[in-house]
DNA sequence: AAATAAAAATACATATGTGTCAGTTTTTGC
DNA sequence: GCAAAAACTGACACATATGTATTTTTATTT
């Protein structure tokens, strides 16, 4: 595959990514993609096959984007307290947001896909992500900074809230005082009071 | 409209909702209905005009129900703790089906319908469901039962972590011990340690 | 610049769902 | 038991999405 069909499916992710976040999932069909990118219905064919696999690769490129935004912001002698909360900030910005977000797409995909390897991708995520959390607090107990005699029950709580809030934001609308409580909650539960 | 017709219509939502229980709500339509109600679709069109509003009305079918389990189970003198234990196994009970139940349907719902009237019934069943809580922790702390310095906070973390098992529970999975692991988290903020 | 290859656009065949309506059957009241 | 009303049916017209096959355009090579 050329260069330029690199960039080419590039572009069509990147555009597609923006109608998956106006319309969702379950609504996108080939059409509105194509008619976004400018080509013809046959051409998007010739690089992808299906809605769901365009789905797929916008979800890898958000996870790399993610990824760029944490190591860029985490210096290197954070506190196990500064990289909980940049996450746990990092959330609310994304739970705030009225647009620019995939969140109902990805809620939307979630339940038009069959479970096989579809929705395994968003699986691995949440797993990896708890993991993370989970060692995190390790480390902060560890160090001191942290109270608390269950590690991966403390994480699966805090993905377990944010999952809630996520989908309220979605449904009926959170504001950022009551992220913000669960923030402190969150916080409060590991032995932090934040001020 | 006739006693019949009130009794069909009743026999058309019940037959419905068993539809729904199977596929969820996105891809029900009106023949999937109309067949296991053994009727045409002109005939269905009589009554309902569309799967959203047979959504609906399976819904308030629910709604109904479970009032009733939960009248019809909780005693003149329970404690706030007994009833909020109850209602939180109830939640973990439904959590847990892997048939029978609607929680799919709802998420998709909430997702495919445009804002309105509609999704307002969900968010109505929301606030109630906290409003609820929040009245049930007063009690308990005016009586001496519980700790807790924020009723409507608490009320509303409780929901954010049911509402993160439930979405949890459809797309990844979760077991008995993760959802009572969260039961006893919250039982044990309001001072309560479970046995 | 002609021949060839690659890319893209258009048109087609197929499938599935909706809502309606003319015609038929069943029920109801006398 | 029969006429009028109500309930019901199946087919039709319409709309939208998919995936492919053919044609057209663009790019590349000699």
């Amino acid at each position: 595959m050329s260069d330029k069909s690199e960039q080419k499916k590039k572009y069509i992710i990147e555009t597609a990514r923006e109608v998956f976040m106006e319309k969702g999932f379950k609504t996108v069909t080939m059409k509105d993609i194509v008619e976004r990118c400018n080509i013809s219905r046959g051409g998007l064919y010739l690089y992808y096959e299906s809605t769901s696999q365009i789905f797929l690769e916008v979800l890898k490129l958000e996870s790399q984007e993610a990824d760029d935004v944490f190591s860029g912001n985490i210096s290197e002698d954070a506190t196990a307290a500064e990289i909980l909360l940049f996450f746990l900030n990092e959330q609310k910005k994304e739970l705030l947001r009225k647009s620019n977000t995939l969140t109902k797409a990805i809620y939307e995909f979630y339940f038009a896909e069959e479970r096989p390897k579809k929705t395994n991708v968003i699986k691995r995520q949440f797993d990896e992500g708890v993991k993370i959390v989970e060692n995190l607090i390790r480390v902060g107990v560890e160090n001191g900074e942290f109270i608390c005699d269950d590690y991966k029950g403390t994480a699966r709580n805090i993905f377990y809230v944010l999952e809630g809030l996520k989908i309220t934001a979605q449904t009926m609308g959170v504001t950022a005082s009551m992220v913000d409580a669960e923030i402190a909650y969150i916080m409060q539960n590991l032995g932090i009071e934040l001020s």
